[in-house]
RNA sequence: GCGGCUAUAGUUCAGCGGCAGAACGCCUGACUGUGGCUCAGGAUGUCGUGGGUUCGAUCCCCACUAGCCGCCCCA
């Protein structure tokens, strides 16, 4: 029999590393917490029409990488329908807005998710065909304020502290304006114009661009290329006025609350929903040529694209597959070791070590419980040492004299240092030295 | 979807058309209640899967699968 694997662009996440996975988690609710958003949980499969029109049809995403399948109808009552693994979760939220008439609070919606994602892409360091996404929405009719340009720099601010809590140094935050819905084409337009003259002397996966996805260009990387795109026009200089008025008070706010950014008029986005205000961290460690640590921008139309009332917004998702392989890159991330091993000497101690643990692991109202591992009676003393040296950071001997004396002997494997201590304050002496 | 590189022990990787290797890790003992160092010994495995060429294939050829890199795109 043929031995059955994870898919392709699928794995396994084990631990140690899965510890990790859930700090970044803990992490990120708490930000989210103090910036008084609120969980949202979208059901991981939709109506493929919410993805056609949300994201765009035209787009790589909608046009050849969702995972679409037809879902029969089982009975007259049961309609059949197309639906598609989700690819990305802002449609799915944004359509959950509309649902649920959250507009009609007038609150500005502030939610945020933690899940998984699908795309059938080809599979690379940093890209996987199920990826997690940490995300968030900023969302609401005009009136409460959903518009303003504060609430993207807030948005902006929020992810540089999201970043430093997690302990990630030296990332790169990049902005651009790619203007309103009716700036794009104009742009595109001029960029072609533009092009034209020029292309002919550009690699050629520029001149392939130039008349595929003209905005493409401006991603190219070839050294050679460079002066001719440095050449074109900026779509800086295509946006209307109000857009303009926008992206200026966005960059105001962050430099008066200090966050550094770049900005880079050559910061395209693929979907189809975005508007105004784009941006991008990257990050350099671990991450090869996927370097975007996350991506969002504004969507002030897409509210109305799958049927819903005008409802401006702004939000991002966080790679957190990425997130991991820069934290993993930059050393950060050691396997949190337990507070004691209870090594029990001789089988006939092996009652009392569960006992004894399950008294050290056992939260109280004024105390969380403690990390311990159990050993095993039949280890001779040396492969409890060994074994015990791994994974806590302090070793307690449970023998037939500490079972008979209530006098237990600890050794602490940083300091060498053994001492007796009494059973009653073992709990306080392991939660003391916790660091 | 297209092009390229890769796949051998738990891990990182050598290797060769003729007995499957190293380092680290793991297990046992020296050492019966004191680990890290040392020494002695031990187990590693469908050499990614399936075909083909050959007296003989882990090695050469083909296909498939998977990972990585580039295109495309994106978190």
């Amino acid at each position: 029999m043929t031995t059955l694997k994870a898919v392709r662009g699928t794995r396994d996440l084990l631990p140690p590393e899965t510890e990790l996975w859930n700090r970044i988690d803990t992490v990120a609710r708490s930000v989210f917490a103090r910036y008084n958003f609120g969980e949202i949980r979208t059901p991981i499969f939709e109506d493929t029409a919410l993805f056609a029109r949300g994201v765009g049809e035209e787009t790589d995403i909608v046009s050849k990488e969702m995972y679409t399948w037809d879902d029969k109808a089982r009975a007259q009552s049961e309609k059949g329908q197309s639906l598609t693994l989700r690819p990305e979760n802002t449609a799915g939220v944004v359509r959950a807005y509309i649902e649920h008439k959250l507009g009609e609070t007038g609150q500005l919606q502030k939610l945020y998710y933690i899940g998984p994602q699908f795309r059938r892409e080809r599979p690379m360091k940093g890209r996987f065909r199920q990826f997690y996404q940490i995300g968030a929405e900023v969302i609401g009719p005009a009136s409460s304020g959903s518009e303003s340009p504060l609430r993207d720099a807030e948005v902006l601010e929020m992810l540089a502290t999201l970043l430093d809590e997690l302990g990630i140094t030296g990332w790169v935050l990049k902005i651009n304006s790619v203007g309103s819905a009716s700036d794009r084409p104009r742009y595109i337009e001029a960029l072609r114009e533009a092009l034209k003259p020029v292309v002919g002397q550009m690699c050629e996966d520029c001149q392939r661009r130039a008349v595929t996805n003209p905005l493409r260009v401006l991603d190219c990387k070839v050294p050679h290329d460079q002066p001719y795109i440095d050449a074109l026009p900026k779509i800086a200089d295509h946006l209307d006025e109000s857009s303009k008025a926008h992206f200026a008070a966005v960059c105001t706010a962050l430099d008066a609350c200090g966050v550094p950014y770049v900005r880079d008029h050559r910061l395209v986005r693929g979907l189809d929903y975005y508007t105004r205000t784009t941006f991008e961290f990257t990050h350099d460690a671990g991450l090869g040529t996927q370097n975007a640590l996350l991506g969002g921008g504004r969507y002030d139309g897409l509210s109305e694209a799958i049927g819903g009332p005008k409802a401006p917004g702004i939000g991002f998702a966080m790679g957190e597959d990425r997130l991991v392989l820069t934290l993993q890159a930059q050393k950060s991330a050691k396997a949190q070791l337990a507070d004691a091993y209870i090594a029990p000497l001789g089988e006939a101690q092996n009652a009392a070590a569960l006992e004894l643990a399950r008294e050290l692991r056992r939260a109280t109202p004024d105390r969380p419980g403690l990390k311990i591992e159990l050993g095993d009676g039949t280890f001779r003393l040396k492969k409890s040492f060994e074994a015990a040296d791994k994974v806590a950071r302090k070793i307690v001997l449970l023998g037939e004299d500490e079972v008979n004396s209530g006098i237990l002997t600890v050794k602490d494997f940083s300091t060498g240092t053994q001492s007796k201590i009494a059973r009653s304050e073992l709990t306080a002496h392991l939660a003391s030295s916790n660091k």
